[in-house]
DNA sequence: CCCAATTTGTTCGTATGTATG
DNA sequence: GCATACATACGAACAAATTGG
């Protein structure tokens, strides 16, 4: 039986609840790799639903890497390495248990290397509509004169870039730099003199790949990117961590 | 029931057999996207199994971003842009059953721009030891000279590479790496000549990086990266497809 | 080598919930 | 509002594989 304190209406299902609910085990450090969860009954027994759930919840985790499961053994936690470290549930829960130093600084350094790649793409496409990244431009500096919001603009700008690849696996990295943004754009980093800053980079870039000048376009996103990550610093220096 | 013909043992389980078979039926275009699969019963009559069977498949199909299930519609193909594209078994099912152009195009695309960022990363970190490179090399050179498999030593040199950059993100595409190398680098495009020329090119970003030089390292990738284009460009043309 | 215990694998029957028309 | 067609969820049972004595 499901017993839920204020159920006045099952949101989600036990599925999600239960996936949602191993997973922090997982993120929280309650089990280490190669640890042994316990048996599906126990699991169920815990949670509070039954063994099926259970069941599909583990086939959940496993599809994405999280879990390993051994007849007689039981089932094992995976090394991170064998997540899927760009699922965007796998992501989410990262950002939201577990944010730890190594985990953003990888992305940090893993996105400014795609984003770089993406301008000299779009930059080398003839066919690419600049229009788009000109109107998020326009978009952050009308937030600048209080008109708008600066973070759906700035993200609409890189999200053009990643599409404007055409490149599948690229465009792939979405829910990631939606992720990134969501967390690292806090206001502390978003302060209007670092808006002011960015802006002529961002329309740098822009001004490159209207010209199909792939060199030029990737030097400007090197500039942006630096200082993205030279805020994203004095940011945890400032806080203290 | 299962009914096997030549059942000497259960090879795999049945969980593994439905899961591969339903995304065949995805690969191969039995469904396209938004279509409507069969509910649970028709499925698991078609393929001989049981209803919970065919649940746990489907959760490891949606958890990969293949499927999604709403009640009373029934479970629905998600596009493409939604799948897993690093899931070492995606990439797996992509490559067996549906390589397409694009598929290609754009791997090579994508791991081109990953390895060239991945010798930048290694060059500029002072503590990256280039042994394991010049093994790889030497093992591409006595390959040549008909002792040892050149494959190994290639793909080797390769996977230095990424985990010399330290970052997860990076080390994430060692799938796609060796489903990359195992399905391109076949005998057509690893002519004695191709290894001839690119060897030294290896040679070259072992030494950019061990002098502890990003920019040249980057070049030379990018030559070798070229290189590897053009020959994959002559296959295709040569064989037709 | 076999036996026994443990845990997942698999099936079936049944009941509930929920969106559609 | 009602019937329909699905997925959702439960519980009991047995099969199969692996481990350790």
């Amino acid at each position: 039986m499901h017993e839920t304190d204020q159920q006045i209406r099952p949101l989600r299902s036990l599925h999600s609840e239960a996936v949602e609910a191993i997973a922090k085990w997982l993120m929280s450090g309650r089990y280490n790799v190669d640890a042994v969860l316990p048996n599906e009954a126990e699991i169920g027994d815990e949670l509070g639903i039954s063994r099926t759930v259970v069941r599909e919840a583990i086939r959940t985790l496993v599809a994405k890497g999280m879990l390993q499961v051994r007849r007689k053994t039981g089932t094992i936690v995976r090394p991170l390495s064998d997540w899927s470290l760009f699922d965007p549930e796998v992501l989410a829960w990262r950002f939201r248990y577990n944010r730890d130093t190594v985990f953003v600084d990888d992305m940090t350094q893993f996105r400014a290397a795609i984003e770089t790649i993406a301008v000299e793409i779009c930059a080398s496409n003839p066919n690419f509509d600049c229009s788009d990244l000109y109107d998020a431009c326009d978009g952050m500096e009308a937030a600048l004169n209080g008109d708008g919001d600066w973070f759906t603009a700035d993200l609409a700008f890189h999200r053009h870039l990643l599409k404007g690849t055409g490149n599948q696996f690229i465009l792939h990295m979405q829910p990631m730099l939606d992720n990134f943004f969501d967390a690292m754009l806090s206001p502390e980093v978003l302060l209007p003199e670092n808006m002011r800053i960015t802006l002529p980079y961002h329309r740098a870039i822009a001004d490159a790949i209207a010209a199909g000048d792939p060199v030029r376009a990737r030097q400007a996103m090197l500039q942006l990117v630096q200082k993205g990550r030279e805020d994203i610093l004095n940011r945890i220096e400032s806080i203290g961590k």
